[in-house]
DNA sequence: TAACCCATGTAAACGGTTACATGATTTC
DNA sequence: GAAATCATGTAACCGTTTACATGGGTTA
């Protein structure tokens, strides 16, 4: 007595897809540029998991899609989201996330630091110092762009600039959390490092 | 001509198990008890994920049991890090850890918030908020504990105590820069009702 | 002529979650 | 008598990554 029920619906990424697709009808292709090069800070998929989920989507009838023929080009497939899908977008927007279990490489790392020598310990964080800090500056510059380009539609908050603007300002003060942090350990580890002879 | 090279070694969990197992010997049980209470705060896994890992480290050398017979409980096998572990352990934790992609739901859906009326996009950062406030406060309370529990110890940066306590440090820091957002957003949405009636 | 861009897909493998399975003991 | 704890495992499924596959046009 028992008939398996497992969950048969979207998962996170199809309405990363119909985010994008609300605010522009674009292709598969198009939206996996977006996601390498500007969409990186809010969710990331490749290629090989846009296209199938795309099709699973327009089933479902959250998105239709026309052809666009192209010479010298190969045709291309425009998607465009549908009013069930945007119904969709709606109610998921509203719903709370469910908490996602903490997985970070590095705090990893830390947490068996005290296996490794001091010295590659203290490399090991000013290495990631070095990174985050490039990070910071990168969403920093990406900010001020965006702030520039869109005037004051940023100040309306139902507006699709200023959700825009709030993802970028968490992906600054996100990387600013780790570069503080980084720091933290390098003070600490360079302290550490003083305490005895380098050598050790 | 093609021969696939799909990665045979080991990933992130099992450094997660060799380096509890490197503090301290231990069960699939503990460890899967350790990740639910305690460890919360650095990774997670669930123990149809442990046992198998564990008899994976097994076969390659990097970890061995005893078994332990109990009268009135179930019999448990006690894992213990070997020397090959612990180099393992130790070369793992001084590369640099590759750049994890960004999956974040509650970024996700700030990004969609303008399709959304302001209550409830309000409603869900405050909810937001809230439990991100409870979250601080318990990483504040552990770290508190530990310090108070781990004397002078805590002082020398190649301890495990210190290990623990720059974990913990990251995990309150991490969740301060949530709640801060949480409240940025808060702080707009609300203001963002004012500017209209909020019967819109 | 080699590498890269456009454009779309499929297949295999890996990592993680949820469910299935068992069984004694203790606590409410 | 029901639920929780101790203790170990397997199976199915889902989501993500890496690789395979194709093919014309552009750039170095």
């Amino acid at each position: 007595m028992s008939t398996k029920t497992y969950k048969s619906s979207l998962g996170s990424l199809a309405f990363a897809l119909l985010g994008l697709l609300a605010r522009e009808p674009m292709s598969g292709y198009d939206i996996a540029q977006n996601m390498r090069h500007y969409v990186v800070y809010f969710w990331e998929a490749g290629h090989s998991q846009i296209y199938p989920e795309l099709a699973k989507l327009e089933r479902a009838g959250l998105v239709r899609h026309r052809l666009v023929e192209q010479s010298e080009r190969p045709d291309k497939k425009i998607y465009a989201i549908t009013d069930q899908g945007m119904e969709a977008l709606r109610r998921w927007v509203a719903r709370p996330p469910r908490p996602a279990p903490m997985r970070d490489e590095l705090v990893l790392k830390a947490f068996s630091l005290w296996v490794v020598d001091r010295r590659s310990a203290l490399e090991l964080f000013r290495e990631q110092e070095r990174l985050t800090a490039a990070e910071v500056a990168r969403f920093e510059a990406m900010e001020a762009a965006t702030l520039d380009a869109s005037g004051s539609e940023v100040e309306r908050t139902d507006s699709a600039a200023f959700a825009m603007r709030a993802i970028l300002r968490r992906g600054v003060t996100r990387r600013q959390a780790t570069l503080e942090w980084c720091r933290w350990m390098v003070q600490r580890l360079e302290a550490g490092l003083k305490d005895r002879p380098p050598s050790c």
